[in-house]
DNA sequence: ATGTCAAGAAAATCTTGA
């Protein structure tokens, strides 16, 4: 089964790429990111015509996330990351599809930081641990998947010293990812690429993607039980150089 | 500070978030 995980960046403004990209790709399970649509305007007639079934928490204007299945169906467990009754932010989804949980997520951006959003972004993290904590309970194979807004190690970053002051690269940020990690998920792409230098975001700026300025925050986590099912993985980078692209680029694993 | 995008409010550009 090949599982990914993309962020969009608007699900009907890219969609002749995101189109493209799973007629090529052809992942059984993709995990969607900031589809930047209301509820009502996913585009299902396009994701239907190309074999999948879709299951999506959408919100007008930004974030928005979904579960796209090629010929498998997709049964909803819950949407939205539990703990907080005023978060109405739709970041979260999660689904059985075969045997495999698969949690999509799009966890906060949390710039400028210090800030109430830095904060916002931190106690998202501390919510996703208690959630991600209750699913290791349950020891059947999980999958946590999506955009984390974290680089996990100076290995992640193009320029580590120009980042240590971000949201997405300060300490108390991965400090954050690592706990979540330690509780007993694997990363997928560092346990098959340990020493590489992998990413899957090139900002819109300054040719960073032309300069191959790039970061790596879009992850898989395995629960134990997934952990040694794992074939292979990548990054299908070239997807960041098409017309009308993401910013980020689909990354996937495949499982036995 | 800058740079590039898309969506939304509003009616051609500006604001917001990333």
């Amino acid at each position: 089964m090949k599982i990914a995980t993309y962020n969009v960046n608007g699900v009907n403004g890219r969609l002749p790429v995101l189109l493209k990209w799973l007629k090529e790709a052809q992942p059984d399970v993709v995990c969607l990111q900031e589809l930047k649509a209301p509820q009502e305007k996913f585009p299902l007639e396009a994701i239907n015509d190309a074999g999948y079934n879709a299951l999506w928490h959408g919100q007008k204007s930004w974030n928005g996330v979904a579960i796209l299945a090629h010929n498998i169906e997709i049964k909803e467990v819950g949407r939205g990351l539990p703990g907080d009754e005023e978060d109405l932010q739709s970041r979260y989804i999660e689904a059985m599809v075969n045997d495999v949980l698969i949690c999509c997520l799009y966890l906060p951006n949390g710039n400028p930081a210090p800030g109430p959003k830095f904060d916002y972004k931190l106690k998202w993290f501390e919510r996703l641990k208690a959630r991600s904590a209750e699913l290791l309970k349950f020891n059947i194979p999980v999958v946590l998947a999506g955009d984390f807004n974290v680089m996990p190690t100076e290995l992640d970053v193009y320029k580590p010293e120009r980042w240590v002051k971000d949201a997405l690269f300060r300490p108390e940020t991965r400090e954050a990812f690592h706990s979540l990690v330690a509780q007993g998920w694997t990363d997928a792409l560092r346990k098959l690429y340990p020493d590489e230098r992998i990413y899957t975001f090139w900002d819109y700026f300054r040719n960073a993607y032309g300069r191959d300025a790039g970061l790596r925050i879009d992850h898989f986590l395995l629960s134990p039980k997934l952990e040694g099912r794992l074939k292979s993985a990548g990054v299908d980078r070239h997807v960041r150089g098409w017309e009308k692209t993401s910013d980020h680029a689909p990354v996937w694993i495949e499982i036995e």
